[in-house]
This record gives C-alpha cells, sequence and structure tokens, in this order.
DNA sequence: TTGGGCAATGAAAACGTTTACGGTCAGAAT
DNA sequence: ATTCTGACCGTAAACGTTTTCATTGCCCAA
C-alpha cells in the first residue's frame, strides 16, 4: 500500500535508478532532476522498504540483543548504553529478553539470521558456553559475561572477582571478622565469580579469625529481604553483611530496618553494581560500581568493529574494570562518597 | 556466506519450492522427501533470511517501539511486558529510545518502514500529538500515554489524574493541611496530569484550609533529593509531600533521612508509580501502583489486533488503571500494605 | 483403453530495492 | 566534420524467499 520507488521514479517522470541515486546521494544526477525526485518523493511520503535494501545491500543496519530475564536498573541502564551507541552509528536495536534455557537462546539465534547484521549476547547463565557452537560462525557476535572466555569470540567481562574481592578487603580492614556473604542465583556467572571474588579475599587476609556465613539469594529485592531477616534471627549475628548485588542489599537493608537494627552501627552492609538508587537509600549504600551503560556502550563498538572487518578481525577479551565506592553503609568513616578505582583504567584492555 | 534455499534444494536433490513447503509445513509433500530436506537443512545448518521472507510475505514479525529517553525501573518493567507479549505471538522487538524532540521521532517512524510490523510509541513529551501526521497511515500503530487521545489511534493512558487524586485524598484523610507537591519534567504529560490531579483533588476536598507548595522535579532521584532540602530549609515545613513518581520520592526521603527528619513522624511521603523498590525503601512507600508491565502487554496485544485487521479495526482509548498502596511512609496505620483499586479492572476499558 | 482425480513436485513470477553496465548527448579537441 | 570525453540517466540483473500454476505419474472407475 505505501508507495514505491516505481510510483515515485513515474510521479518524477525518471527512472528507478535515478530515484534511488537521488534518495541515496550517490552517482552523478543533475540538479534539476534531483529536485523533481525530491519533490516527487515528499508528494507520496515515500520511504525505502527495509526489507528490500536489507536483502540487496546485505546489510540490515540492526543489531540483535539477547538478554537474560531482565528486571531491575541494571538493564535499563544497559539497554539505554546500547541503544545510545548503535544510534550514533545508525544502528537499530532488536532486543529479545527473559532467555534463560540455551535452546531458546539457539532459536533465537537462528530466528535473527537476515535480520540483523551482528549480535549482543548476555548470558550470564553457566551453561551459555555450550551455546554458541549453534551459532553460525559467520554472523560477528558479542559475548557479554559469558561464563567462559572463548577465543572464538568477543568477550567482554565485568571484573566481579576483583569487585568482590575489594570490598571484602574493605570491610576486613574496618575490622570486621564476622562476615555475611548473600549469594545470587546458583548458576549466574556474575553471581558465582562474586562469590569467589569475597571468598578469596577473606582466604588471603584473614582466614583464621573470620566467622563466615553464606546464604541465598536470587538478586532481587526480596530474596535479600529474606536473607536479612534469617540472620537477624541467628544466634550469633555477623557484624558485616555483603550482598551479591544492590538489589539484594537494599531487601537486606529492609530487614534490618524493620527489626530497628542499625546500619551502619549494628551491622554494616555492602551491596555491588552502585546501581542509581544506590545511594539514595538510607544510608546511602556502599557498594562496587559497574560502569553498566559504558558495558552496553563498549559492547556496540566491538560489534561494529566485527560487522565492519566482515570478522575478520581478532578477537579479544575486555574486561571492564570495578571501582569501590565508600558510602556510608559500612561506617568507617566513608563519607562523603570515597571512590576507589580497581584494575586499571575504567574501561582498560587486559589479556 | 550462509546457505540459501537453493544449496538447500541443490543438496537434498528437490526444487527450491519444495524445500520452502517443508520447512513451512505447507502444502503436500512426500514422508520420504520431507526427510530428505530436513536432513539437508541441518547439514548446511541453514535457516531462512529474514529479509527475503519480509519481502514477500509483506510481514516482517517486528513490533517497533520508540521510548523516550528511558531510565530507572519504569522501563525495564515496559519493555519486558512488550518483549513477554510480543514474544508469545511470535514477534520480535526493535527498541528505540531516548527520543525527545519530535523531529528525530519522525525519522525513526520513517526509518521503521518495512522493518517492523506496528509500532508502540511512548511518547509523554506534550508535543507528540502533532508527531502523528507524520505517520504514513498505513502501519498499526498505538499510543501509550499521549499528550492527547487521538481517535484515528488506539491509545493506552494510565490513569494518572485518578491515582493523584486518589493519593492526595489518603493525605487529605489523615489530617494533612499543610501540602507539597514535586512535580515531574515540565513538559511531561504523566507529570502534568498528576499535577492536575492533586490539585483538583485539594480543591474539591479542603480548597480553603490548605497550604500548599509545588516543587520542580525531573523524575530522578536526584531531583527529589533536592526539593526534599528545599523542604526542610523553609520557615515552615509541609507536613506531608506527594512526589510525582517513586523515584523522586526516594530521593526526598534520603534528603530527609539525612538531615535526621523521620518519616512518617515527622513528615509524611508518597510517591507514585510503585516501581518495586518501593516496599524496600525504609519506610515503605505509600504510593499508586501502576501496572506497568501489564500496559506493555496490553500494548503489545492491542497492535496485534490492528495488524491482523489491517488497521481495518475501532480505534480505542483504553485507560489502565491505578491502585492506592498504603504503606508506612504516611503514617495512618497502613500496614500491613493495603490496597485500594481506583476507576474499575485493573485493566478496565473506559470511554 | 480412456479419462478423471489426486498427490507430489518443479518452473517461474513476484516482492522493492541497489548497482553494474551501456547508451545518449553536448561540448571540446582534433 | 569527426572523434573524444564526461555528465547524466535508463535497462536489467541480482538479492533469497513464497506461492501460483502447470506438469507428471499413478491409481481407479467407466
Amino acid at each position: 500500500m505505501p508507495a514505491t520507488i516505481r510510483e515515485v521514479a513515474r510521479e518524477a517522470g525518471v527512472s528507478i535508478a535515478t530515484v534511488s541515486r537521488v534518495l541515496n546521494g550517490k552517482g552523478q544526477v543533475a540538479e534539476a532532476t534531483r529536485a523533481l525526485v525530491e519533490a516527487a518523493a515528499r508528494r507520496l511520503r515515500y520511504s525505502p522498504d527495509g526489507a528490500a535494501q536489507s536483502l540487496i545491500t546485505r546489510r540490515t543496519m540492526t543489531l540483535g540483543v539477547l538478554l537474560p530475564e531482565l528486571y531491575g536498573e541494571f538493564f535499563s541502564e544497559f539497554i539505554r548504553g546500547l541503544d545510545l551507541s548503535a544510534r550514533g552509528r545508525g544502528y537499530h536495536l532488536l532486543v529479545s529478553s527473559s532467555h534463560s534455557d540455551r535452546r531458546e537462546i539457539e532459536a533465537m539465534l537462528r530466528a535473527m539470521r537476515g535480520r540483523v547484521d551482528g549480535i549482543v549476547v548476555m548470558s550470564p547463565d553457566a551453561d551459555s558456553s555450550t551455546l554458541v557452537r549453534a551459532v553460525p560462525e559467520t554472523i560477528p557476535l558479542v559475548l557479554v559475561n559469558p561464563s567462559r572466555s572463548d577465543e572464538r569470540f568477543d568477550v567482554l567481562a565485568i571484573d566481579n572477582y576483583g569487585g568482590a574481592y575489594a570490598i571484602t578487603r574493605h570491610l576486613l580492614g574496618l575490622g570486621h571478622r564476622h562476615l555475611a556473604f548473600i549469594t545470587g542465583p546458583a548458576n549466574n556467572v556474575d553471581a558465582l565469580e562474586r562469590l569467589r571474588g569475597f571468598r578469596a579475599a577473606v582466604k588471603d587476609l584473614a582466614a583464621d579469625q573470620i566467622e563466615l556465613r553464606e546464604l541465598e539469594g536470587d538478586f532481587r529485592e526480596e530474596s535479600g529481604y529474606r536473607a536479612g531477616r534469617a540472620l537477624l534471627n541467628e544466634r550469633s549475628r555477623p557484624t558485616a553483611v555483603f550482598a551479591a548485588n544492590d538489589a539484594m542489599a537494599i531487601g537486606a537493608l529492609s530487614a534490618f530496618h524493620e527489626a530497628a537494627v542499625r546500619v551502619p552501627d549494628d551491622i554494616a552492609l555492602a551491596g555491588f553494581d552502585d546501581i542509581p538508587i544506590a545511594r539514595f537509600v538510607a544510608p546511602p549504600l556502599t557498594t562496587v560500581r559497574v560502569a553498566i551503560r559504558q558495558l552496553g556502550e563498549r559492547a556496540v563498538e566491538r560489534l561494529c568493529v566485527g560487522i565492519d572487518a566482515r570478522n575478520g578481525h581478532e578477537r579479544r577479551l575486555e574486561r571492564v574494570a570495578t571501582e569501590l565506592v565508600v558510602r556510608a553503609s559500612c561506617g568507617g568513616g566513608g563519607r562523603p562518597a570515597a571512590v576507589r578505582r580497581l584494575g586499571g583504567d575504567a574501561l582498560g584492555v587486559d589479556e
């Protein structure tokens, strides 16, 4: 029903080739005819058919994005980063979320064939490493925070381990010897790495003097709340709690507040991610900042390199740095917010 | 580079027509050949080219989504709703965010031609009503919370007015006579409607006995924080504050906490949206629940109706109901959370 | 034997673009 | 006058599908 290039050509009294040339600004065309064509196009409200363009140019100017179940501020920030960067490069974003199991992701990956020029896959679930085998090797791919790095692909990884290590060290440095850790989903790679960093710091720095406690969570506020309540009921209460993400920390905070347990006076609390709201809870949350938006921007950037090079580029593992953000929730004179950067530049490349 | 249908046909020793029939499950084809073709397709890791399919079928199985600057939990919930509903119907989602001015949106709208089967436009900025004129009338469109309803389009509107009215009545009912309102962005329709509801309730219920104060905000935590501080500095402090959204309420809460002003004892506080985190701040936030995810789901649903009917369906204005959620932040015995529903079914249709 | 009907398949058109190629024409150079 | 050179523009092929239509071969009824 909408106008085609042919109708524009007829209206302007020229051939379709000329119309195409005018609209794409390629090739020589007389000023007079250009004006003619432009007028005709405007009259007919013509805009080219994306499908036909993609078919012939083999470019869709679209990037695919595969995300896990999206929840909370983390993803809106991430998508925002992707979108900003993509739009700046003239790309659209085809997003698909809530992918948990591998088969689903595979199906999506194939469904995107011919619809996108490249794909960003964020699959923090542990079995994602096997997933990529299903990918037609031809399409550029960037993996964000995969369980295992794979030198066949570009990979972006948050330095979860380093961040967790640093914040744990911070807690130990404040003198805490009785710690609790609230974990994330059992098969989530970010969560696992944070746990690993926590354990490593404890082991390295104060192994024998420490009393430890690990509680299960799932990255949502509710689970943090439950964990917080559970802790309060224990005979010997920890002096500091480190939640694997801010949402759970806020949940725990809510439980503490409800029980009139003061933070940080009675108990110290730390999170991870530095979601925007973290500085506005009471007390402001000591946490580890992840440059979420930049993570998205960087992913698109890498992907575009892959696309332009037709995959003929060298693959890299880029580690996105984290930084410790000390606010009031752990006490220890952490105000105003002090920031300590970990592991090189904010977006430094190592390995 | 990836395999085409022609190669599959050759591999299987049949015509491309037969391959197509097998893969789409349409038309008669002998069991033996079917197996042959399927084997060949699998061997070559064939998956059809989306562009070519769209070109011929005139269906992209993709829905466009135009969003404003996305920030915070609201949008991740909304996108989640869209995605869930879209995927259930076999559609993909092409999202594009951060659109502020009209020209940008128009450009996006045209760019989506031939890439999507329909579009969801969320444009809370006041001039969006003029925008739609630029749309080729042919493509199905759903407007979410537009500034003015337009009977040429399907419209989904949050009952901002009703929600604000109800929560203001709640505050008045608790005896507050000195109120402050923190506004949203000046040209944001949701913000404006909430303000209108607030003013109307005051006028209707207690016009002359009330002391009023309106402060500017922009829907982000930071602006709520600033407004909160400003309020504390005033000679005559309000007894209740209603922020046009939860993010700002949380910002204000942070300011109050910092100044050791107790909520709700010293000052009552209410928000709007009921973002997931609202129940986990201290004290839990009294607010107005907006069924964000359902809003997204409903938008896709309406859009699909328009697509299936080739726009030959009757346009509707659907109002998404809101409900008052009473928690502790306003005092008045509101715990555990009591919910009062406003204006018909949760997704009731009026008008 | 003839013909009708049906299942299975293939040939080819169509979708709306971009672009390689060739043609035309005016003016300049010979 | 002839040829050459560009600028300008049109013809047609190509992209990878789906789908219509025709063809083939087979079985069965007349």
